[in-house]
DNA sequence: TATTATACTGTATATATATTCAGTATAATT
DNA sequence: AATTATACTGAATATATATACAGTATAATA
């Protein structure tokens, strides 16, 4: 994608406004009637070179053939975010058997941007106001800090507690529930893989 | 809005595929190739229909002119539902002075439709994974069943509770957390309105 | 220095497209 | 029984539209 003028800019955002206002893109004529043009060669020319760095598609002899081409907004915003739900046993992947379906979300959202909704298994974080059957917003990290809410694997089981690193080697993994205990973890001997973290959530009661 | 055909069902749908698939609406002759029609007059006539039931409009003397009216989602979902702050007194109004932002959320998220979201003070819900500052989703009814979480007005305070009708005239109020204590209404004696009901919940960490 | 990209005006035209008119036929209302 | 809505075919046409061609001019690039 080549870097586009500034006359350019305006006839892009010119047909932008056209088909947000009408529902189809404009003709020739009527971007030169938005722009002030006199000709409708000047905006042939704008839509060439347009469609020649990428930014637009022109379908040729067919009449307000334009098309944006979007690529990022098309597939992130329709397709929306996968649900994966919290399995006993296993890592939370995003393979097709492991979503339970597909939620549409703006994407920014939470403010920060993530990756996959995981289903709350049980009430281990009960206190910290994350209930069975919520949807914890995941952002694939392995950059956690003390305190924060993170999906960890140890093995093959994966649960949600708080983040605790005592020493470089030593962590805690802490629920939110009197009723159970802190998990205690020496890198030495059991291995941990951080998912990622908890960076907003949704209950849909 | 009156009831549409089916074959008027397809010729909308057939609209509405085309503009995903190219960007731009269809001709007459085009809708005639994708749904096997031999006269344009075929897909005018089922246009005319289509604009007189109200699901589309059609410029006149302008080619590919059909825009597909959906009010929903042009409003809704472009604009976003109001956060309103549950302020200590007053009603939770949706005057302007009120709304902390808007924020986009696709109509449905929540499987049911609602109205707002209510910024969440205090930690009277807090057993029932609602914290300070979480957004509840509300909508707006009088329509509530024992155990729905409510958003109440007594006087001029505003709280989220439990509800619980014991009889005719006695609602309890009742608190997810053991450091408060119910709040028993006799209707008799006061005024309560329930503004609504929540119906989900979003955290931003 | 020649070439290419940008940025226009102005005219012309083949064709893409909306739209009307003339029919046929069936089902649903009034 | 008459009217209206639905659901088409088929042909004709005015015009909306893309698009090529002929120019002019400036700035950037090779």
């Amino acid at each position: 994608m080549k870097d586009i003028t500034s006359q350019q800019a305006k006839v892009l955002n010119c047909i932008q406004l056209y088909i947000k206002k009408t529902g189809f893109p404009p003709t020739r004529a009527d971007i030169c009637r938005e722009l002030g043009f006199k000709s409708p060669n000047s905006a042939e020319t704008h839509l060439r070179a347009l469609e020649k760095k990428g930014f637009i598609s022109i379908e040729s002899g067919t009449s307000r053939g334009i098309a944006i081409n979007n690529p990022e907004t098309a597939e992130e915003e329709d397709l929306g975010y996968p649900i994966i739900g919290l399995v006993a046993a296993g890592s939370p992947t995003l393979a097709t058997e492991n979503i339970e379906k597909n939620v549409k979300c703006p994407k920014g959202f939470f403010g920060t941007n993530f990756d996959y909704f995981l289903r709350v298994k049980g009430l281990s974080m009960k206190d910290a106001g994350i209930m069975e059957d919520d949807l914890i917003a995941v952002k694939k990290t392995q950059d956690v800090k003390n305190g924060d809410i993170v999906i960890a694997r140890i093995d093959d089981e994966v649960t949600v507690k708080y983040f605790h690193r005592h020493s470089p080697s030593i962590i805690h993994l802490q629920p939110a529930n009197n009723d159970f205990s802190d998990i205690e973890i020496n890198l030495e001997e059991t291995e941990l893989y951080i998912e990622g973290k908890s960076i907003g959530l949704i209950r849909e009661n």
